[in-house]
DNA sequence: GACTGACTACTACCTTGGTAGTATTACCGC
DNA sequence: GCGGTAATACTACCAAGGTAGTAGTCAGTC
């Protein structure tokens, strides 16, 4: 059946899928490009990456002439989906409550955010 | 200076922390048996894991008898705190409000929890 | 028709997490 | 003091992520 091991992205491999999410689609040289402002990695680096998410079942490819062109196989929901899910479980037993609490209480938090944060919860809460 | 890598846990390595954080310290037997309900792993396989956790610094031990007793080296807000912001950051750009979202729409979301969750945000936005 | 440049294919290597078997040591009870 | 038992130490292996060099191929250019 479907994987359930969709969640263990590498980084790497995560901001690969970032790449094609938004281009749809990419040649090797577009991820390399779009990714080489931050990291400085080897073309055939990314190549290779692409070959072995490939065997993963992360990608597939199309060719158009001599270029392979890369497409995301798994929908970005997800992938976000599974790997928030696994984190919440991983770090607080499943309590979504306790997760968004932690998030609160370490990280810097603006007013502005606080109060998109209330706005969620209140459609939330009129939409059940 | 201090590690970065400290989000880098591995979910067994992570189990065993929580073992540790819990029991404030405890001997391998005391992991293996605490971890033994869910998961089947051979004594050794936990011997084994907390020798390379101690090389890597996330426990240390001490010498009672026979025994080594572990203790946990890295406080549990200091780990759950890092998994946490490289969550944020890697998926959701470090943006808490998309995250947040993101939780509340792919998740089931009891009545109960949406009571919570407007609690702690009013309490956070009294206190700033 | 030989050359260059752009691509993919193949191979290799290192690290880390995970899993566990075998060896060694040291104490405890009789 | 001898044997069993409970611990740790050592060794080994596998998979996956990450990184990259080298080899092969093919198409277009002069």
């Amino acid at each position: 059946m479907a994987k359930q091991r969709i969640h263990r992205l590498g980084d790497l491999q995560l901001r690969i899928m970032q790449v094609l999410w938004k281009q749809k689609e990419a040649t090797v040289a577009a991820v390399h490009e779009a990714l080489g402002r931050d990291h400085d990695l080897a073309y055939t680096t990314i190549a290779t990456m692409l070959r072995k998410m490939e065997v993963r079942g992360l990608v597939t490819h199309r060719a158009e002439g001599r270029s392979f062109i890369y497409l995301p196989k798994l929908a970005e929901a997800a992938v976000s989906r599974s790997m928030a899910d696994h984190w919440v479980d991983r770090l607080f037993a499943g309590s979504l409550p306790d997760a968004v609490n932690h998030l609160l209480t370490t990280r810097e938090v603006s007013r502005e955010e606080l109060r998109q944060l209330e706005k969620l919860i209140a459609e939330r809460r009129r939409s059940r």
